[in-house]
DNA sequence: CGTTGTGTTGAGCCGAATCAACCCCGGTGG
DNA sequence: CCACCGGGGTTGATTCGGCTCAACACAACG
């Protein structure tokens, strides 16, 4: 379904989640070697499915190989809060482990997933010391996003929000090797974009219209496209986070193939 | 100053931090002696004070004795946003370690703090396995708040985030021993409780009359009364958090990862 | 071919921000 | 002792951002 959005989910499954780790933790090949060896176990989700309910117990961590989801709270009346959203190569429930959820996972596209458990072994058991840091790294990485969406909550306009939001995703996919410098897919409707920026469609509506009036972005059929990213970044007020480790040397450039072995 | 605010921290300073945890955990006996006899090296702090700048890498973990802070960010326009509170009994920095901080603390009031890292190293290396539990449990409970506050500030009116934001403040001051079940020290100036719920301070100034005109809270010199909590709840629409251990079952054995197969 | 979900647009309203006074109170210093 | 000052709180008038309501367009799909 959504063979453009995760483009090589099929051939290699975890390299949304290799990418993923190697901007924020120097692996070492083996570690790369150990990590794409694991048993994954793979499954499938569709919109809508709960991938972890809130409340619930020690829930199995996983990795997201393609599609995306959000964490959410749903209000006794309605009212919906997205906390966050989950992309290729994010992980699923690494927080709380013997104590309730505070939120439900719920899928919003087509998904695929991995376990995950085999690598959190692994980086547990002192094996891979790059990837326990990068592990720890998410974790923080996922608390400062939370942090980002809270500001933007609190202190921004609709116009600063939604500029900041977009600059975000843009990042992380990017990273998760999914669009480029500009272009990525968006598969939200404005419903949802709502939901977690704390807008009402209409005014999400507005607000799109408005940025595409003023040249900053494109959208078409699921596809955004960020025409201006340095001015929306001004408009974004505050910068949008580190999401890869501060080290001189990153992964080999290209877009196409890190780590060549 | 705030004699009233934290009446044991003289002769017990440790009170609230014991308080707290055994909120969270079964701590045995041994483990509170344990806890009480670390040497804690005291500090103080007056209002403004940096406890720990964002950015900062592996900041100092302390327990706080007495007093209140704030986690926060601040704008480059000067607008600023308090991501949550830290009250006695709270731990600073328990979260992050080797990566820099997303948030700064800093004190609202005098404090006193004290050094965690004699109980967090017998929590790790598994001497005291209720501590080791009580300060997971800490953590997913300061991830609940934050998700907690987020809704307030994404998806409530004015004054249902004040009603709700008042009333966890009451629960969390009452588990530390200070305040009961409607009665708790308040030391917030207007602008703060503002930066905090995404508020003006005028318009925090008028939510707090429309509260008291509508006999649901008196607030008299640093201290509020919750005169009818159960309306409050009703008004907050979502309940506050759960911030006790569900008594009856816990993880009695299982501390480590419940690995579920 | 209707149906359903998503996007779009207008009209009007309302919650909250802004602007601007003013008060009260506790320093503090002449 | 009083005059002054600054921080916090209070209040009114006005503006404005964002919501609600409502209608319609359009595509995907049965």
């Amino acid at each position: 379904m959504t063979s453009r959005v995760t483009p090589h989910s099929a051939l290699r499954p975890l390299e949304a989640v290799v990418r993923r780790l190697t901007a924020l933790s120097a692996l070492s090949d083996a570690e790369r070697e150990l990590l794409r060896g694991f048993p994954i176990r793979r499954e499938r989700h569709l919109p809508g499915d709960l991938l972890l309910a809130e409340g619930a117990l020690g829930g199995r961590r996983r990795f997201i190989l393609a599609g995306w989801a959000c964490r959410q709270r749903t209000l006794a009346d309605g009212r919906r809060q997205i906390f966050s959203f989950l992309l290729p190569g994010d992980s699923i429930a690494c927080v709380a482990r013997t104590l309730p959820e505070a939120s439900a996972v719920v899928a919003l596209t087509a998904m695929e997933t991995a376990d995950a458990q085999p690598a959190l072994d692994a980086a547990q058991a002192g094996d891979a010391p790059g990837l326990a840091y990068a592990f720890r790294a998410l974790e923080a990485l996922e608390q400062r996003l939370l942090l980002d969406h809270m500001v933007r909550l609190g202190r921004q306009t609709a116009y600063e929000r939604v500029a900041h939001f977009l600059l975000e995703l843009q990042r992380r996919l990017e990273i998760a090797g999914l669009g480029d410098d500009q272009r990525f897919p968006l598969p939200l409707t404005q419903e949802i974009m709502g939901d977690a920026l704390g807008l009402s469609i209409v005014h999400v509506n507005r607000i799109l219209q408005q940025l595409r009036r003023d040249r900053l972005i494109e959208l078409r059929s699921g596809v955004a496209i960020l025409l201006e990213p340095e001015r929306l970044a001004e408009i974004a007020v505050f910068p949008p986070p580190q999401l890869r480790r501060a080290s001189a040397a990153q992964s080999p450039g290209g877009l196409g193939d890190p780590a060549p072995a």
